[in-house]
DNA sequence: GCCTGTGAAGACGTTCACAGCA
DNA sequence: TGCTGTGAACGTCTTCACAGGC
């Protein structure tokens, strides 16, 4: 596995098909073929085709891919085979959204820890049961729980403050939702979630002509 | 204007580099180079002069561009010299989270109104004032507030039904928050959040190595 | 000397078209 | 016949390198 550069644009993908197959895999579905697939995702057959390849065979000739097998297989590549352990800073709305998103825990997503700055927030609870911490314990608290991966809801003037203290647990990926670019060093990956950008996507767009 | 097509990706990094300027527009600083703009930014110094020669010429040769001018500049380019009419469905965290996102307001961006289908909060307000309506509601109540653009953060399930009843409206933009893909006409653009596929990537680069 | 603007080169990703196989 | 797997063609985006101008 993984002989070449693969683009990031096919585990973005993969992220799609898995969930498209997921849905096909409950619609007692046994074969899929690249077309309908790529009808579902909204993408080129080719392009599913391509985008598997990077990984080895998983269809058969004359007749398509087997949808449960395809789905493992895509699973195992993204390394969702595994459970993984967050830690949630910034227990706003968007924090609490976040990890009650209920498509997360399906994937072995696990939020073991979160923390705020709010001195009335520490120590309560989320809805999932987990205790909220005070931020200054991040490092401590997600060292002993074993944090991978560190996701950032707060405002923005604090989310770089935030990545270095997770740099120092260390954790090593980020999930931004703060909309600022963070500096990390090169064993930590950060990905970005921007609402704005998105947004001003959109306004761009319908302004356009 | 927009003699040439503009990559997809350089609309996405105009809205970053006017967050960048934002800053240090409010630091006071009168003059970026490229090349300062680019480390800040995270990208190449010769994308961001590409970038901007898709739209005309705003730099001075040997000083630089100036600050204030080019972030007006690019807010024009962007569509954000005007207020944009949004309506949000499903009031959840997320929701809220996204109608007090405060940049937001600051871009121009405002929410005239709020739908949910769970008959408890049908009649609350929201944070910011507005009123929730019953989803059923949604096409009237979008037109008579002259709505330009929907946000979905309901459940999956139900996204499309709402992305239909937006057809109608009709509205032109979506920004969707469920993790689904969303069928929709060609007069109408979508623009997708989509936080799953963004923790999937990380999962992806935590294993691969 | 310094920094923008830009044609040309290079890297990258997508789509085509068809060989290979059930 | 039908659909995958894949080299080759194509198109797009990024980076280089330097001319142009302050």
């Amino acid at each position: 596995m993984k002989y070449l550069k693969i683009p990031a644009a096919t585990i973005s993908r993969l992220s799609i098909y898995s969930r498209a197959l997921e849905e096909l895999a409950q619609g007692q579905e046994t074969v899929v073929s690249s077309k309908r697939l790529a009808e579902i995702c909204g993408v080129n057959p080719a392009q599913i085709r391509k985008d598997l390849a990077y990984f080895g065979q998983f269809g058969v000739r004359g007749v398509g891919y087997f949808v449960k097998e395809l789905l493992f297989d895509i699973k195992k590549i993204l390394g969702l085979n595994k459970q993984w352990k967050l830690a949630i800073v910034g227990c706003g709305n968007l924090g609490c959204a976040v990890v009650a998103h209920e498509s997360f825990v399906q994937q072995g997503y696990n939020f073991v820890c979160a923390f705020d700055v709010d001195p009335m927030k520490v120590g309560l609870k989320l809805a999932t049961g987990i205790t909220i911490h005070h931020v200054d314990r991040l490092v401590d608290v997600c060292r002993l729980e074993g944090v991978e991966i560190g996701v950032i809801c707060t405002p923005p003037n604090s989310a770089q403050e935030v990545a270095d203290r997770f740099r120092e647990v260390p954790v090593r990926g980020i999930l931004n939702f703060a909309p600022v670019q963070l500096q990390v060093c090169d064993t930590c990956r950060v990905e970005h979630v921007d609402f704005t950008v998105k947004l001003d996507n959109l306004a761009y767009h319908l302004t356009a002509n």
